[in-house]
RNA sequence: GCGAUUGUGGUGAAGUGGUUAACACAUCUGGCUGUGAACCAGACACGCGUCAGUUCGAUUCUGAUCAAUCGCCCCA
């Protein structure tokens, strides 16, 4: 009887292992460069901490939590973002203290109890920045190019920019106001939900699915009609940066995201493959001003971003499969008997000190079978070690890309090895 | 949450209400006991997603369930 792998979930290793890592790696070195520092946060929080900050109104908090009793009778949820859980640890550190604006990257997994699909797991992996205690549309601006640059130099070619605006509190109070009075007389023939959205946050009606309630949402007044001069400003000097910096975008105004903390400037990426492969956003975020607040903070505005790494992966990886990266070795042993397979060895182990990638078989294959599997390993070099190499004290050397095999002496054998690696890596480059 | 399609080995896949579930690739073994090819001879599904039903008998029929893929929605 096997154990299934859960919905939703996947495993990866090799290469997609790998490459995953890396992305995480390039994302970080990035982010340093614009002054980031890492921060870890737990993967579960109590429930009340997601509710509060992604709002009950929310498809996140409504529908996609996974939380659960646990043995102390907490109610528990695992992270279904990461800006919640930065914000909780800010405030029980008290790291506002600190200068201002604290700006922290974070890589980590999150999960939602959505159904899957291309490109959507119930457990995935998100990279993020968050940037606290600024209210200055240089830095929404700077996020946005921070997000811009990152996918642009991981290999994008292009990236589809789409930008809104929900206003700030005053635009939001007002378009709210106006909501309400517009969806009253209809009220009485909506569905349930958008009865309950009414009280609990009127900007979900705009989400709703009902066929009959869409009708009535399409001629619902817009925010746009509703923001104030400073929100307009505001949104207008942040594009007005984004324009400096030549980035493309486009206003959606329907781009609200679904987490309810956000206000001011939001934004996604997309890409879309030559085969039109569509994976949905790439990434996103947006300002926020009350979240900090709301969490037990002070009241602080920020702005942060996240991308899911499984998309930027996957995009990658049909954008350009010879880049993506292959494990591969150095060096793969290849010995003839019990006395040469130690030789081997221990061969190996001083390679390894000196910094190379060594692998070989422990198992007694012909040597046809064990240069296979220096093949499959993608090795570039194989050391033949046999009766006559021991004696000698000089090894076999061959290049498995140029057939090309030299006898090479124990002393030589690591600047022997070090030069032609490193001529195979101008080969790469060029 | 809604709709559609699909489910046979490590992979790609054919097939049938009833003795051994084609074929190909990959892998392993031997022919070749010091060099990756080719060739030849073998091996490789305790079994056709899972559970139940129909049947003398099901991988093949029916139902349920699980899962994957695609579209909608939402997003990362």
């Amino acid at each position: 009887m096997a154990y299934q792998l859960q919905r939703g979930t996947y495993d990866a290793w090799g290469s997609d292992a790998m490459n995953l890592k890396k992305l995480e790696e390039t994302l970080s070195a990035i982010a340093s460069t614009f002054g980031y520092v890492p921060i870890k946060i737990p993967t579960y929080e109590q429930t009340e901490l997601f509710t509060r900050s992604v709002g009950e109104s929310s498809d996140i908090v409504s529908k996609e939590m996974f939380s659960f009793m646990d043995k102390g009778g907490r109610n528990i949820t695992l992270r279904p973002e990461m800006t919640a859980g930065v914000m909780r640890a800010i405030v029980t550190n008290k790291l506002y203290v600190n200068d201002l604006p604290l700006k922290y990257f974070y890589c980590g997994n999150v999960f939602r109890y959505e159904r899957p699909q291309a490109g959507r797991y119930r457990e995935f992996s998100q990279f993020g920045i968050e940037c606290v205690g600024v209210n200055s549309y240089y830095s929404d601006a700077e996020t946005i190019v921070f997000g811009y640059n990152a996918l642009l130099m991981l290999g994008f070619p292009k990236i589809i920019l789409k930008i809104n605006t929900i206003g700030d509190q005053q635009s939001r109070d007002n378009y709210k106001v106006a909501l309400k009075e517009y969806f009253k007389p209809y009220l009485e023939s909506m569905c349930d939900d958008c009865k309950r959205r009414y009280e609990t946050n009127v900007l979900r009606i705009l989400d709703c699915k009902s066929p009959e309630d869409q009708k009535i949402v399409a001629n619902a007044p817009k925010i746009q009609d509703y923001l104030t001069d400073e929100a307009k400003e505001y949104f207008q000097k942040v594009l007005d940066i984004l324009n400096e910096f030549q980035i493309e975008y486009e206003i959606d105004d329907n781009l609200v995201r679904g987490l309810d903390y956000y206000s001011e400037v939001v934004f996604e990426y997309h890409f879309i493959s030559e085969n039109g492969v569509n994976l949905g956003a790439l990434g996103g975020g947006g300002h926020y001003d009350n979240l900090l607040k709301e969490v037990g903070g002070p009241s602080l505005s920020s702005v942060g971003l996240a991308f899911g790494l499984e998309r930027v992966n996957a995009l990658l990886k049909e954008l350009d499969p010879c880049c993506y990266e292959k494990p591969s070795l150095d060096v793969f042993m290849v010995h003839m008997d019990e006395k040469s397979k130690e030789h081997a060895f221990y061969l190996a182990s001083d390679l390894r000190s000196a910094g190379f990638i060594v692998d070989m078989t422990f198992e007694n294959k012909k040597m046809g079978a064990q240069f296979n599997i220096a093949t499959r390993k993608n090795a570039s070099f194989a050391i033949i070690v046999g009766e006559q190499e021991i004696a000698n004290h000089t090894y076999g050397v061959k290049n498995l890309k140029t057939q090309v095999q030299e006898n090479v002496s124990y002393e030589d054998l690591v600047d022997y090895l070090d030069n032609h690696l490193e001529e195979e890596d101008h080969h790469h480059e060029e």
